[in-house]
DNA sequence: AGCACGCCGACT
DNA sequence: GTCGGCGTGCTC
């Protein structure tokens, strides 16, 4: 048999098929097998993805070394959907294969020098070892290398290693009967109390038999030794045993399973639409549209019942951010140990343990971030994205693909509904259900009939201040001061971490800024540095102008440090929890700060975005945003669209309890729609605004898009590479179709890089996808000349 | 991609 | 002679 295999090597001359002989020692090889091939004068991992009888590749196959997995990774609807997505995201189908796997499945490359003779193996060269050649820099080391190669003492040797492991624990199993051991028990001498107490132990647990290690070492207080010593008499036997690394212990179990939701009449309405849909078996997606509150989160769940009645599994997805705390418990404590959580917080074997439960069929529910589109789940009926508009499902680098569009290709793969939910839907997804491509279902009211928070707007134009700052109106103040009076609690949001946003000196207009990138450098009291936030350069705070020497500097432009300081100033009393990337970066602090902010231990918790979406702490009736400013003017089309969404995503923060909730937004632009229209949150009067704004730019969703851009190290290569593709691809392309720049991104460097990016915007172009794939393939021919260009279809961000 | 091979100019 | 740099072609 001869197996067909995509080697991992990501470039243009080999994302195609290589076939290779399967030796009969390997027996059956499966479709979707993770293997390890002879590539070249190297070894690299592959994935056979076809198996045939016949070859027509004139020289002699070689053989497959190695199947690395007991079970196939990768499914026959894993193998087609690579096709697809590779085609449709200009990425290599290896690098769509590896994002689909858990990072440990990734193989580890390596190169080493063997000694061959007698004498060379003697040399200190080697230290009794072989020699890893990616270590060797020493200039001496080299030169003997190349002495012992050319001699024939030594020779290069090429390895793949499985960095995958699988973790076990070592069970213990009775041998003999209780009768046995009983007896054997009262021969023991008297004074051998360990082993009287674990022969009692064996006596007391017999039915609970096998256990596992740590089990009986924690129950019974039994040491290690004392169990090898019963081995050793033959009272036990000892196997190593597969065991998975838990990562859910910390989630409260079964607290709500099966627990009967009540259904308000909107949300009945939704399941009567989608319900038949999925007995039915079919590929049809829906919009729900439900306000901040509304109970989408019980429309999923039925949803989910519902699928797994028809012996059906369901997949589904929520933005990162979610996941950490409310929804995972919610879905964990409704369907148990039937689910399983993929996100980044799981370490890479936690992650790989989760994903292996998926690929065995040992799960019936996944729930997940981003990736977890990919879950090797089977017999999929039902997949439903939460808050679908969430740009984090579009992945920013290569490859770049978004886990809605696979998410519908794996719908209809599966033929079963998807369900999109959101209070504030993408402008796009939309807009596909207002031309009937998706089915428009509504929530319009709170699920506990509780009306949607007030909001206030104030304008810092004319705001009075108090305490000599100028970030927190009097307004904003005084709300926070009632509400923990009335012993609430308040989310405020800035959507700045840091202290300050960049220094400026008085004297001569210096903004001190990042030596690597286009930006200026952001003040962090806490560390006591200058912090670039793309590239993570840091720098002392300079005490005087590092241009003209003046000590007449200031730092300008307000952070979330700074807000908690002048918090502190102004209400001394008010206990607050800051939570930002700086406090959040420790595994498990972003629970940690929740946790104790639900149990009431602080009154205000201020944050960055990431407080806008998803919680749901019932005492919280004040939601202030500092500055609604902050996204509005950047030079991108859907600036708006992105303020809006998260002004009504933090608004809905309040008053999703008893207690009406207040909202206070404070704005230099109270008369921008995108901040008028999130004071009422009316999403669907946006919705038609926004699409009149698209209409007249020549904007999505009117127009497909698609993002080239052009990297290097020095500006006018960028931008004469830039100029190249345009010049080649515009002239055959529609008269209709616009084709922006070449411009300077708006961060023109990041990372000691320049950009230059071209928007393609089209309705209808046969030829588009053909010319993007010739780019993408001279992509790899300028790269040696340090020129690097990226292919982002449909892009989130054109920046 | 990463490696070998071949060609070329440079250097102890 | 030997070394390193670079262009070219190949990987089942």
């Amino acid at each position: 048999m001869i197996a067909q295999v995509i080697v991992d090597v990501a470039a243009k001359q080999t994302d195609r098929v290589f076939e290779y002989h399967i030796p009969d020692e390997l027996g059956e090889v499966e479709v979707g097998s993770r293997v390890f091939v002879p590539f070249g004068p190297r070894k690299v991992q592959g994935f056979v993805i076809g198996l045939s009888t016949k070859s027509k590749y004139q020289g002699e196959l070689k053989d497959l070394l190695l199947v690395v997995d007991e079970m196939p990774p990768l499914t026959k609807e894993l193998i087609t959907l690579s096709q697809a997505l590779a085609n449709h995201v200009y990425s290599y189908r290896i690098s769509i294969l590896k994002t689909m796997l858990p990072r440990v499945m990734r193989a580890n490359y390596r190169k080493i020098l063997v000694p061959v003779s007698a004498k060379a193996k003697k040399l200190r060269l080697f230290q009794g070892e072989p020699l890893d050649l990616n270590r060797v820099t020493n200039n001496k080391q080299i030169a003997e290398i190349r002495h012992l190669l050319r001699s024939n003492d030594a020779k290069v040797e090429y390895l793949v290693e499985n960095r995958a492991k699988v973790k076990t624990e070592s069970q213990y199993l009775l041998t003999k009967t209780k009768e046995d051991y009983v007896n054997i028990y009262e021969a023991i001498r008297s004074n051998a109390t360990k082993q009287k107490k674990l022969v009692m132990f064996l006596i007391e647990n017999y039915a609970k038999f096998p256990l596992l290690q740590n089990e009986i070492e924690q129950d019974a207080k039994i040491n290690t030794v004392s169990l090898t010593n019963a081995v050793k008499k033959g009272w036990l036997n000892k196997k190593q045993v597969e065991i998975y690394r838990n990562p859910l212990d910390d989630y409260d179990k079964d607290e709500n399973q099966n627990k009967k939701i009540i259904l308000n009449p909107d949300q009945k309405n939704a399941l009567r639409k989608i319900i038949p849909i999925i007995n039915e078996k079919q590929a049809q997606t829906f919009l729900l549209e439900g306000v901040t509150g509304s109970g989408k989160t019980e429309v999923y769940l039925n949803a989910i019942s519902a699928t797994l009645k028809i012996g059906k599994n369901a997949l589904m997805l929520v933005p990162e951010i979610s996941l950490t705390p409310q929804m995972v418990e919610q879905v964990k404590s409704h369907f148990g140990e039937q689910v399983a959580v993929l996100h980044s917080g799981l370490s890479e074997g936690e992650l790989y343990d989760e994903w292996r439960r998926i690929r065995r069929g040992e799960v019936r529910v996944v729930v997940g971030a981003r990736s977890a589109v990919f879950a090797p789940l089977t017999n999929i009926g039902l997949i439903v994205i939460d808050e679908e508009h969430e740009s984090s499902y579009k992945q920013e680098d290569n490859p770049r693909y978004h886990a809605r569009d696979v998410a519908i290709w794996r719908s209809k793969y599966n033929s079963c509904p998807l369900l999109l939910g959101s209070a504030t839907p993408a402008l796009g997804s939309r807009a596909r259900a207002q031309k009937g491509v998706y089915q428009l279902l509504r929530l319009p009211q709170r699920a506990n009939k509780q009306s949607l928070p007030e909001v206030n707007l104030i304008d810092l134009k004319k705001a009075n201040f108090t305490g000599g700052q100028f970030d927190l109106s009097v307004e904003l103040v005084t709300a926070i001061k009632n509400r923990m009076a009335n012993k609430e609690q308040v989310i405020l949001m800035l959507n700045r971490r840091g202290f300050a946003n960049f220094m400026l000196c008085r004297e001569c207009g210096y903004v001190m800024k990042c030596p690597n990138c286009d930006l200026s450098l952001t003040m962090h009291k806490d560390t006591q540095k200058m912090q670039c936030h793309y590239c993570g350069y840091t720098a002392a705070i300079p005490r005087e102008c590092p241009n003209c020497h003046s000590k007449n500097i200031r730092f300008l432009g307000t952070g979330t440090q700074k807000v908690m300081a002048e918090l502190n100033k102004l209400i001394p009393e008010a206990r607050i929890l800051r939570m930002d990337v700086d406090t959040t970066r420790r595994k498990g602090s972003f629970k940690k700060i929740l946790d104790a902010f639900g149990d009431h231990e602080a009154d205000i918790l201020l944050g960055t975005q990431m407080i806008a979406k998803g919680l749901d702490f019932p005492n919280v009736t004040l939601v202030g945003v500092i500055n609604a400013d902050t996204g509005l003017w950047v030079p991108d089309y859907n600036a708006s669209e992105r303020t809006f969404e998260l002004l009504t995503q933090v608004a809905g923060r309040a008053g999703r309890a008893e207690k009406k909730g207040e909202v206070i937004i404070q704005t230099f632009n109270p008369d921008h729609y995108a901040i008028k229209l999130a004071q009422t949150q009316d999403y669907e009067r946006f919705y038609q605004y926004e699409m009149r704004v698209r209409h007249a730019g020549n904007y999505p969703p009117y127009f497909y898009t698609v993002l080239i851009s052009v990297a290097a190290k020095k500006e006018q290569n960028a931008a004469r590479e830039a100029y190249k593709i345009k010049n080649w691809l515009q002239p055959q392309l529609n008269r209709q179709t616009i084709v922006l720049g070449p411009t300077p991104s708006a961060i023109s460097r990041l990372k000691n890089q320049y950009y230059y990016q071209i928007l393609v915007k089209y309705k209808k172009e046969d030829q588009l996808n053909q010319l993007l794939h010739q780019i993408q393939d001279s992509a790899q021919k300028v790269k040696k000349y340090g020129l690097s260009v990226y292919i982002d279809n449909e892009p989130e961000r054109i920046m």
